[in-house]
DNA sequence: CTTTAGGCCTGACGGC
DNA sequence: TGCCGTCAGGCCTAAA
């Protein structure tokens, strides 16, 4: 369940193997993700120099000479590097075959991921072009969440995975950085504070960037691996931890069902 | 404009 | 042991 540190660490991995590298060939096994991977994508990239791979929110956008490639991971998604004779496995979307005679493999099982071509410039596509502020950018902070939060009345939760607000902060890590914040999460948006909306912002940041941190302790891993390993073992302090001690004062931690997802949170610690 | 609900998928899990 | 219902999760899309 890749959330923007794994696909952050992803990327990163990915990009020192596969900057200048030539496609040999784009091998679609299997076509059916979230949208079809359009018929012609392998021949449009047949040949092609990759020239980078930056992201966008959890997207993964893939230069090339021949085009762009705008890849999601969805919830199940993976990539990973290797030898052309490594077992295939159930679920093996794509191969990205490379003149140096090793492959990258997207292997997505729930296929809520998606690999489209991206025509430039890249953020008008319509899954870029309405997206909201990088958190670990310099244009995100408590004054744009306490702005864009005025007149709100949906929970604070739902309010930050909101895309068009900021991007990136998925249920586990909202649910992180509330608690952090000294915020429950079922509060009305437009009724948190900025100072509480300064301090969430930091915490947004600051679990995100402890994630990738760590992800880069285990890339070897990741890159091998299906990505199922976990958060990194972050140590996640109440997201999964209803019914557990709060971390913080001992209470019990709640559970409730906020923007149609599970959210932990410590009713002493968060108000 | 905001907010909510539905839908897409498979694998893991619990109950029988 | 196997079957089946439920759940999880990102996020688009339609509807309220």
């Amino acid at each position: 369940m890749p959330e923007l540190p794994e696909v952050e660490t992803t990327r990163r991995g990915l990009e020192p193997l596969l900057r200048d590298r030539r496609i040999v060939t784009l091998e679609v096994r299997d076509p059916r993700l979230r949208w079809p991977v359009p018929t012609g994508l392998a021949t449009q990239l047949a040949g092609a120099t990759i020239r980078g791979l930056t992201r966008r929110a959890k997207y993964l956008l893939l230069d090339t000479s021949q085009g762009g490639i705008l890849l999601h991971l969805g919830m199940s998604g993976s990539l990973r590097h290797c030898s052309p004779d490594t077992p295939l496995r159930k679920h093996d979307h794509l191969r990205l075959q490379l003149d140096d005679g090793f492959e990258i493999r997207l292997h997505d099982p729930r296929r809520f991921g998606c690999c489209l071509p991206l025509p430039p410039p890249p953020e008008v596509h319509p899954l870029l072009a309405r997206l909201g502020p990088e958190p670990l950018g310099s244009n995100f902070d408590g004054a744009t969440l306490f702005h864009h939060g005025r007149g709100r009345r949906g929970p604070v939760k739902g309010f930050i995975m909101d895309q068009a607000v900021v991007v990136g902060v998925g249920n586990i890590y909202a649910t992180e950085a509330l608690f952090l914040a000294g915020i429950r999460p079922g509060r009305a948006a437009g009724r948190v504070t900025r100072r509480e909306y300064d301090r969430l912002a930091r915490h947004i940041r600051e679990v995100l960037e402890e994630a990738i941190t760590q992800g880069g302790t285990t890339l070897r891993d990741f890159l091998r691996e299906d990505g199922s390993h976990g958060y990194f073992g972050q140590s996640l302090r109440v997201y999964g931890r209803a019914g557990e001690p709060c971390p913080t004062c001992g209470n019990t931690l709640r559970n409730r069902v906020i923007a149609q997802r599970a959210s932990a949170y410590c009713p002493a610690c968060q108000r």
